[in-house]
RNA sequence: GCGCCCGUAGCUCAGCGGAUAGAGCGCCAGCCUCCGGAGCUGGAUGCCGUGGGUUCAAAUCCCGCCGGGCGCGCCA
């Protein structure tokens, strides 16, 4: 085996050669250049690797697939014994126009060898060059507390970071900060207001304001500071002071929610900034020079139409401020000009439509469009045995990331977040996420760490059963299902990686632990034969590696003990 | 009206072009002299929303319809 290259790899490099092989006696298209790619079957019974390749070629040269398929499985055996690939097979079968490859006991060793010499490292790529990848996630306006729906994006984006980290790119996390525009000149009004209440001077507060209690401790601290000397002047020269307090307490506490979560990111970008140092009247200049803006009813419009939008967009209001797409441009080109391969971002489906806009004015700079990826993520319910749990509770109130943060905690909080697809609704029920028994999945993945931990710890073995264990003995099936589903590991992080969903990982997470409980139940790890307790503990000491390097991609603690 | 997401077991959802459609929860029946029972074993449950099409092969891809959710501002 090439080093670093998987057995996967290797198997699919042998393949690649056997189907030439085979197509160059035949009549057909040169598949041997396609993409080939091995399925995991879900049925240990049609092997451990399979592929389908056989339907396809068959079809384009007008042949049985079963016959192609078995062509193809005598030219395979050939390429492995070229290569020196064929120790690490036990067989090869051509079945129903599939070819499937069941592992050797010494594949299945070599695997676990090389877990237990690589540790944390095992499932880790190393790409050269690295490709650059910024994802942009969260990014919520420093006007109110988190959401549920932020806190989903927030475990989506960063397990994303942590997944394409494994796969050898190199990620920067990065939260865009809306700091300033509309929405928080009204949260300084709102501030404003409730100081005012506070004061005992009480003024009509607007409906488009933020009505929610957690700008009364905000209000407080500007009575503490300021006393009642904010109300003596015009409210358009105290405005900024309301802002200021307000956005530093906000913003402080989205950090801390964050960090709670086990969420640093690498960069926070402010759009307050993008304006100082003066990119987004520069990113409007490059439109413009481009020919992508026009003035139309006394506002600037970009021409976003040209580039596949429904239709043009306001940039400059007719009252003269920038509309928000303004500052996204210049924000996104300079994502650009930082040089990264792939900008990645994460919103919450009330963006969706925004996405065309955005898509267009990276063309309209004359900036690669395909690097830029915006992946919606869906929102989340919560119900509580079954029934849902009103999001909304009174006007401006709702349920917040942290209310669950604090109900649930943050390693179930995440496992719950990342169970589904993205793009799908997500329903977590708090009273099953927070159940700290039987029927939580998080816990189910958890003990079997905390178990192996547990077994670990009462290893007495003779030195030389420690030194060299003959994994050779674990010819159980258990064993052998349990060594398998660690082999497959590498193949799921590259695969949830490559589809920029983590949520594959937590599924197979749950298949690995429920193989070692399977295997636990039916056999003693620690018995008084020296030999085969030492090649047990092998196996389950890679186990745990695997469990704990997973659960690490999640986010998720790896507990010693529960 | 237009756009996006979703309709799969009683519930929450995997599977997204391949072999007999799966898992968890819930329900029923079992398993601790022995490494952690937060575990294991067995059982019942399905016109994969619907009608067409493409294909050797469709829950999966394409089109129509029905049902649910969310968007569609010179708000962000």
């Amino acid at each position: 085996m090439k080093r670093g290259a998987t057995l996967e790899d290797s198997l699919s490099y042998v393949l690649r050669q056997a189907l030439r092989q085979v197509e160059r006696g035949g009549a057909g298209g040169r598949f041997s250049d396609g993409p080939l790619t091995w399925e995991i079957p879900k049925d240990p019974s049609f092997g451990d690797l399979s592929n389908s390749i056989s339907f396809k070629v068959a079809a384009a040269q007008n042949e049985p697939p079963q016959q192609f398929a078995e062509a193809l499985l005598q030219a395979f055996l050939s390429c492995c014994r070229q290569a020196g690939a064929d120790e690490w097979i036990e067989r090869v079968e051509a079945k129903a126009g599939f070819l499937n490859v069941f592992l050797s006991r010494q594949a299945l060793t070599q695997v676990l060898r090389s877990i237990l010499r690589q540790g944390r490292r095992y499932g880790m790529r190393r790409v050269a060059p690295a490709p650059a990848i910024n994802i942009e996630f969260v990014s919520a306006n420093p006007t109110g507390p988190l959401s549920v729906a932020h806190g989903r994006q927030a475990a989506v984006g960063d397990v994303l970071a942590r997944l394409l980290r494994s796969q050898g790119c190199h990620v920067t996390t990065e939260y865009y900060l809306n700091d300033e525009g509309r929405q928080i000149e009204l949260l300084g009004r709102s501030i404003r207001l409730r100081y005012a209440e506070l004061l005992g001077r009480p003024e009509p507060f607007p409906e488009e304001g933020y009505h929610g209690a957690y700008l009364y401790p905000i209000a407080q601290e500007c009575v503490k500071r300021f006393g009642d000397r904010l109300l003596c002047e015009p409210e358009a020269k105290t405005l900024p002071t309301f802002i200021h307090v307000g956005q530093t307490h906000l913003l402080e506490e989205i950090r801390k929610d964050l960090a709670r979560f086990g969420l640093p990111f690498d960069r926070w970008s402010s759009q307050r900034w993008l304006r100082v140092c003066g990119r987004i009247d520069a990113s409007l200049q490059t439109l413009r020079s481009r020919g992508a803006l026009y003035e139309s009813e006394e506002a600037t419009w970009f021409a976003s139409t040209r580039f596949g939008d429904d239709k043009d967009r306001v940039v400059r209001k007719r009252d003269g401020e920038l509309t928000y797409l303004a500052p996204d441009i210049a924000y996104h080109q300079w994502k650009f000009q930082r040089g990264y391969d792939q900008i990645l971002n994460l919103w919450g489906p009330d963006h969706h439509g925004y996405i065309g806009r955005l898509k267009a004015a990276v063309m309209a700079l004359g900036l690669p469009a395909d690097r830029l990826v915006v992946r919606i993520v869906q929102l989340v319910t919560l119900s509580r045995r079954g029934k849902p749990v009103p999001m909304s509770k009174r006007q401006g109130e709702f349920v917040t990331f942290r209310e669950v943060l604090d109900e649930v905690g943050a390693d179930a909080t995440r496992f719950f977040f990342l169970m589904r697809t993205m793009e799908s609704h997500l329903d977590v029920d708090l009273e099953l996420a927070k159940s700290q028994s039987q029927e939580n999945p998080v816990y189910y993945v958890q003990y079997a760490h905390a178990r192996i931990c547990s077994i670990l710890a009462k290893e007495r073995l003779p030195w030389w059963a420690r030194c060299r264990p003959n994994l050779g003995l674990l010819q159980e099936p258990e064993e052998r299902l349990l060594m398998r589903w660690l082999f497959q590991y590498p193949t799921v992080l590259r695969l949830s990686a490559a589809a920029l969903e983590p949520h594959g990982l937590t599924v197979y997470l749950r298949k690995l632990a429920e193989g070692f409980h399977v295997f636990y139940t039916k056999h003693r790890v620690i018995s008084d034969d020296p030999k085969r307790s030492a090649a047990r503990l092998a196996l389950v000491r890679a186990t745990r590696h695997v469990l704990a390097n997973g659960l690490g991609i999640l986010g998720i603690s790896a507990p010693r003990r529960m």
